[in-house]
This record gives C-alpha cells, sequence and structure tokens, in this order.
DNA sequence: TTAGATGCAAAGCGTTTGCACCCCC
DNA sequence: GGGGGTGCAAACGCTTTGCATCTAA
C-alpha cells in the first residue's frame, strides 16, 4: 500500500484518479523519478493523463513538503518522496544513479554565525559525489 | 589584474576579444553571474559579443575546471570563477543570491563506510539554504 | 594558412500558463 | 452546485546548435 497516498488522504487532499496514480509512482524507497518518467509510468496506467497535471501535481506536493525536489545537473529535476525522513544523496558521477544516505550530524548547526552573513539558514542540503559499484 | 585570464593564458587558452571580457567580467571573489548577466556586463564593453559566445565560453571554461557551475533550484545557473579553493555556497531562497562560504571540516570523510553502498565517494557539496539580510 | 572562434537565428528542452471543460466533495 | 482539478496547446526561460563568416596564432 501507498504510504504517501495514505498521509495525502489524512491531510484532507482532494483525490482524483489521476493523483491517485501519480502518488502510487512516486511511493518507495530510492525513488528519484524526472516528472517525465512520472508520466510514463502514470500513463501506463492512465493513460490520458497529462504532462500539466503531472507537473501541477508535482509542484503541489512539493509545497505540500510531501516530495522532495531534487535538481541533479542542469538537467531534469527529480522528485523524491522520502520527505518524512531528513536524508542526503550519494550521486554516481558515472551513470547519474542517486542514493539515498542518511546525516550523521546537524550540518546546518555547523556553520558558525560569522559565515552567515546575515542570512537566515534554514536547510543544508549535502550531496556525495563519486563513483558506484558498476561505474568504477 | 585578472587572475583568471592570466591562468587561462598560462594554459595556452586561445585569447579573443571576447574571451578576454567574459574573463574579465567572471573575476574575483564572490561572483555567481548568470550567463545572462555575463552577457550584459561583457556588452558594455564590447557591444557585438553575442549570447552564444558567452554560453559557448563558460561551458569551455567549465571543462577547463577554471568556473564551476553552480545550480540554484529551477533558475539559471550561475557561474563562479573561484575553482582554485574549496568553498561551499550559502543561497537565498527569495532571490537567489549566492554567498561562498568557507569549510570548517572534511565533509567527504563524515560519510561513514556502511553508508557509503561500495561507491567510491570523491567530493561532498554543501548548498546551504537560508534568507539573505534583504529577503528577512 | 587554417583550425578554431564568432554572430545570428532557429531549434531544443523542461516547465508553466490560459482557458474551456469536467468531476470530487 | 460550486470550487477545484484536468487536458490541450501555446508560450516561456534558459540553453544549445547549424552554418557562414572572421581571426588569432
Amino acid at each position: 500500500m501507498s504510504d504517501l497516498l495514505e498521509r495525502l488522504r489524512e491531510r484532507g487532499w482532494r483525490m482524483t484518479s489521476q493523483r491517485r496514480v501519480i502518488a502510487e509512482v512516486l511511493d518507495g524507497d530510492h525513488v528519484h523519478l524526472t516528472a517525465d518518467e512520472v508520466h510514463v509510468r502514470a500513463t501506463r496506467r492512465l493513460p490520458e493523463i497529462s504532462r500539466a497535471t503531472v507537473y501541477n501535481t508535482l509542484g503541489e506536493l512539493v509545497s505540500l513538503g510531501e516530495v522532495i525536489e531534487v535538481s541533479t545537473d542542469g538537467r531534469a529535476k527529480r522528485y523524491d518522496p522520502n520527505a518524512h525522513r531528513p536524508h542526503q544523496h550519494l550521486v554516481c558521477s558515472g551513470c547519474g544513479t542517486v542514493r539515498d544516505v542518511h546525516p550523521t550530524g546537524n550540518p546546518v548547526a555547523d556553520l558558525p554565525a560569522e559565515e552567515r552573513f546575515g542570512f537566515t539558514v534554514s536547510e543544508a542540503e549535502i550531496t556525495y559525489r563519486g563513483l558506484c559499484p558498476s561505474c568504477t
């Protein structure tokens, strides 16, 4: 069953067949799909679903805080449903594979006041880069 | 004088008036211009310079390793000439402004072996997000 | 002399938007 | 029934590219 879907229902999110399919496609661990990949997968279950709806819905899930937007490079953004637990990304420079890794400390707290330049720092995003086993 | 320009000359980079102007515009600390901003500034010194040349040249500087590409969300990429010294970025979620901050430790070393999934981790990119003084 | 850099314009890609229609609550 | 969601297509912002022309070495 879809945890994401369940959470959205609990939050009173208006449900439609399109939104259900998108939530189901996104649900799971180590899922980092592009909007287009979401659309392709969603189309397999619901052929009439439009790209616009996929984009609108993903944008809404992001502002609801249920999905995280990950820009791996200059390419298409990826969408990560694992928003309920803080984590970081390990990206393979060879094939682009993304793995979730879990934090060992609080990076935000590690930025000393004199390095903040008056900014109100709310989060730190850490991306580790290297080669995965198959690309080594 | 322009350190970037000097380094490029030493590397035998073919010099033209366009490339000189671009290198001069980029040179300095805490410089994080978009391609368009580079083009606007370059045009002040060399009115005929084209956008294509700015994009081509920036791309080349990036592959030469003299400039770092910083993608801040869905906005235009920014170009950071401070590639010779390791540093991190503090990005304003309001206006997209970027500041350089300097590392306090070795983030790569902080990723424990059991979180590496067989990857050979070579670098860690840390991006702090928050609101700058004018956007607070 | 000539490989390579430039300018122009058009195309490309990912994403957003305006609007008429449709449907969940 | 009404407010919101959906689909379509066109527009959008940023970036890349094809090609003829120029220029640094």
